[in-house]
DNA sequence: CGACGGGACGC
DNA sequence: CGACGGGACGC
């Protein structure tokens, strides 16, 4: 609701972030003063000077709000050291602190030039530059880029020379830059994810053992075991891989490694220090074991040495009927792995001969049902008119999939998978293409993942979300 | 049955 | 040194 301009409730003073003035000046500032020197740089919401409550003397602080903080920081920079009247101290103007904060330490221009955005992973530094100096004088742009490969993470910094500008950028950038103030460099140099290569194969997740056990219930027929899979006796987590022309330990672990949830890789050598051709590989879960089995036994690598892939015995039970259930389970998710996993797809064309791709190339989307033609995507800008929830088994089918899929309905707006769940959002900018899609694809399988699709209850209400920067 | 967002920097 | 009032929205 447009609940006006007025000052309504306190929380107001905070938001957006950034946009209310703390002023000291002489005790002879009144606020008509103020106000006819911060009237100029913006849509002042309130003034309050603070005064000693029997006295009514000033104390010769003021707080200026403004309704946006790109107007308080113009203002800041503008009027900090100026006289505000004849025989008066120069005032001083800064971005007041939070009133929720509690602190009282000046904002520093170091807090509030600096903006963090997430950008194309294409973007180069000068991309970044030409983007957003528009707002400004840009001191330098960063991209923030994996340390090994040099690939960007798609995020960069910006620092402008002054606030104001800052502001300016977050304000009216571009929304999909999602431009906030960047926090002070200081701690919080967090744990780097990537410990596959691939970003997209988070389907299997940490822990898919235990996991796997959360649908364990459900008997999905449509998978059977593949291949030999079950007829060798033994199925760990721990392989031995070997080779008759000489491998060197990093090559077997760049093979590996290309399925994730790898726990080592060890070239075994004899008590001269030579190699025997073997090397061990763990895996920390059942499921990757598998698959590396049942995608590099018999794989050609160098071409022209095939690979053996076997099982050894790392003492854990696999016997229990539980444990050969959750197997099945787990080959059910490597096979949907298989098809939409971009691990798979790599695998499946470098070992293509000796294993038969089991599914066409031709499109990233396999499903009996008759599919409607392509259609383009509207923005996600707009307002959500429908929304499905959609639920997967054994694991959710990748963004793009979902993409192709829930597009030929019209006007889909986007795509959202709940992250470690099996479930996900379809937005549509129009409820008849969202009933459509309910009608043909609930039920369905694609891609070897069965789908329900239903509409999504609404969000579940919460009192206002804290809020970004803007 | 299942359920609601995304981000961090070499010193 | 220089930091937080006034007013009152339906449930």
């Amino acid at each position: 609701m447009t609940m006006d301009e007025s000052n309504r409730a306190s929380s107001y003073l905070d938001e957006p972030a950034n946009s209310r003035l703390f002023l000291v000046t002489s005790k002879s500032i009144t606020e008509e003063i103020i106000r006819e020197h911060f009237t100029p740089f913006g849509e002042i919401q309130d003034i309050w000077v603070v005064k000693d409550k029997h006295t009514k003397e000033s104390k010769g602080v003021s707080f200026v709000k403004f309704s946006k903080s790109s107007q308080a920081c113009t203002a800041m920079e503008e009027m900090h050291g100026r006289s505000l009247a004849e025989g008066t101290k120069p005032i001083k103007v800064f971005i007041a602190q939070a009133r929720s904060s509690g602190s009282h330490r000046d904002v520093e221009d170091e807090e509030l030039t600096r903006i963090f955005v997430m950008i194309p992973k294409t973007f180069t530094e000068e991309d970044l530059k030409d983007t957003f100096k528009v707002y400004g004088d840009i001191e330098y742009a960063i991209i923030i880029r994996n340390k090994n490969t040099g690939e960007s993470k798609g995020l960069g910094y910006v620092r402008f020379h002054k606030p104001s500008q800052a502001a300016k950028a977050i304000e009216n950038c571009d929304k999909t830059y999602r431009a906030i103030l960047a926090e002070p460099r200081t701690k919080n140099s967090s744990a780097d994810n990537d410990y596959f290569s691939n970003p997209r194969s988070e389907h299997s997740g940490n822990d898919p053992g235990s996991s796997s056990y959360a649908f364990a219930h459900e008997s999905s027929s449509s998978f059977a075991p593949v291949g030999d899979t079950w007829s060798s006796d033994i199925i760990t987590r721990c392989l031995m891989v070997s080779s008759r022309a000489a491998v060197t330990q990093e090559q077997i672990y760049g093979l590996f490694d290309l399925i994730p949830g790898m726990d080592f890789c060890e070239m075994q050598i004899d008590q001269y220090g030579f190699s025997k051709g073997q090397v061990v590989v763990r895996y920390n879960n059942l499921g990757s074991a598998v698959y590396a089995k049942e995608k590099l036994n018999g794989f050609e690598y160098p071409p022209g040495n095939r690979l053996s892939v076997t099982y050894i015995d790392d003492g854990e039970d696999r016997t229990s009927p539980v444990g050969k259930m959750a197997m099945q389970l787990v080959a059910a998710q490597m096979m949907s792995m298989v098809w939409n996993g971009p691990c798979g797809a790599q695998l499946m064309k470098t070992s293509a001969g000796y294993t038969a791709p089991p599914v066409a190339q031709k499109s990233r989307v396999q499903t009996d049902v008759a599919l409607p033609p392509l259609k383009k995507l509207v923005s996600s800008d707009g307002v959500v008119k429908e929304r499905l929830f959609v639920i997967f088994n054994p694991s959710p089918l990748p963004v793009d999939v979902l993409e192709d899929l829930f597009c030929r309905f019209g006007s889909l707006m986007e795509v959202y998978l709940v992250p470690g769940r099996n479930v996900g959002y379809i937005k549509y900018s129009d409820r008849k293409p969202a009933h459509d899609a309910i009608a043909l694809l609930h039920g369905k399988v694609v891609n070897g993942v069965k789908m329900k699709v239903m509409l999504a209850d609404p969000p579940k209400e919460e009192s206002h979300k804290r809020q970004r920067t803007y």
